[in-house]
DNA sequence: GACCCTCCCCTTAGGGGAGGGTC
DNA sequence: GACCCTCCCCTTAGGGGAGGGTC
């Protein structure tokens, strides 16, 4: 019973893989059948599975196939284990990047259909509940000092990133998707801010709770220029008689993905009013 | 304002990338300079900084450049909608893959400890608190049946392995090591069933829960025959008066990291006991 | 007919210089 | 001195045949 072999093809299906990787690993002296027939053909033992399992394991965490065999020809128990520690190590990293990367892309979805929604033609306000956001709000002046003499409009989007960046990293690495939006108090044409949305709260005088609730809002498409947004959305509040709870939005909701085409740009402008308005 | 130009290695910096990558994605037509100076001097804006993060996000889930391109070139926000949903589903089994790793080197990394921890010369008994383990057993009929008229030692490892690929695919995918242990009853000889460990319970008439709470165990080492070691531990039992509520588990500490050794070679036995005894 | 073998050539996403010019 | 350019050659982990034999 112990000398059923496997022909290369039902080894290979049998550990998920095809005959060229095993043949790979046989020039490779990686991991080499258990005997060869006259024919010429290779057979597997089934406990190999283990051995390809192993190989396996640590080349998904990105290790060389030549550093797997030295590991494999000494068999040494303190450095298979500094490796597996190494390889935990690798899967945290690995694991923090795909959620990353999970953020920024539920957010685009998120906008993207936010935007679509909004459908092309008028630009007219609408109310709905919307759900909290964590930001990393970077007041004007910061950028204003930092480069001198401009207005707000002329701030070198680099510092403005390169800001973003720096204050991400300070905090270990928060989690953005590098999207800007703007705050912007009502009633005054001065953006008293630049924001990006974050995965998490974290502690820090740049952190803020933009909170869930109802927001009057309204979607600009086709266009750069948002100065009539604010302009619609500030007359609809007077004309409603609504009471604002928080500064205005602006917020890109095309990002970064489609950014290059002016008829793609979608640019949703918001404010926070009290639960009991209409 | 908007000309603060980047040089190559200025804007690679800014991304966290290099010049190389910067120049494959030029030749690619897939990331150009906005500027080519007289000198040659390949110069970027900042604002690319996000198509060079729209390219690597995609990138990163494995999207080839040439795709990448085609994605970029013909800006469709419904297209783009559908790679995103796609990132994200492949965004998703990436983690899966990921976690089932960890469970693994997880695995391996306390039964390599546990193993190390007992020192290498006696076979002694020892009590100690066990967390609770997940398992997924086959009865031994089952592989009795399914490879005829063979002893239980003779049952041939791919059938074994084979039924518990099975079952785990049957119960959609879940998660073991592919280690092997034996459960033996008290005073016979005969192993009722094999298991693996899992990393969660399942619903099936295979999953069984190893309960947390005290057990009496003995680490075998640089010996593949377990028979003296359930000996020492029954004897152990009988001697102490130890009132036990299992079978015995037994289970390979080495695993398949460093099978290949004889020297290596590390197996536990072990059987719970009430919690008052002693 | 389905499987298997041994060459041998090909691919993706860059990395690493050499040799020479630019800030 | 630090940066940048254009060739040009190299790498990892296999995939895809061609041409020919085996179960």
């Amino acid at each position: 019973m112990k000398e059923a072999y496997l022909s290369s093809g039902a080894f290979a299906n049998f550990c998920g893989t095809t005959k060229e990787t095993l043949r790979h690993y046989d020039h490779l002296d990686l991991l080499k059948p258990k005997h060869i027939g006259d024919n010429g053909y290779h057979y597997y033992e089934a406990v190999q599975f283990y051995e390809y399992y192993t190989i396996n394991l640590m080349r998904m965490t990105g290790t060389p196939l030549t550093k797997i065999k030295t590991y494999l020809d000494n068999q040494h128990v303190p450095s298979i284990l500094q490796l597996l520690e190494n390889q935990q190590q690798e899967l945290l990293e690995q694991k923090r990047a795909i959620e990353n990367m999970q953020f920024l892309v539920r957010n685009s979805i998120r906008n993207l259909e936010l935007g679509i929604k909004a459908g092309n033609s008028s630009l007219s306000t609408d109310i709905a509940y919307f759900e909290k956001e964590h930001l990393l709000v970077v007041p004007s002046d910061e950028f204003l000092s930092s480069v001198e003499g401009t207005k707000e409009e002329d701030v070198a989007l680099i510092a403005v990133l390169q800001k973003f960046k720096d204050v991400c990293e300070a905090q270990g690495g928060v989690r953005t998707d590098y999207q800007l939006g703007a705050i912007r108090p009502l009633q005054n044409s001065r953006i008293s801010g630049l924001y990006m949305r974050v995965a998490k709260p974290f502690k820090s005088p740049y952190y803020r709770l933009k909170p869930a609730g109802k927001y009057i809002y309204v979607v600009l498409k086709m266009n750069w220029d948002s100065t009539e947004a604010y302009r619609v959305l500030e007359k609809s509040i007077e004309q409603q008689g609504i009471r604002t709870i928080s500064d205005i939005y602006a917020y890109d909701l095309a990002g970064f993905m489609i950014n290059g085409i002016k008829e793609n740009n979608m640019t949703i402008v918001s404010v926070q009013i009290e639960d009991d308005n209409i």
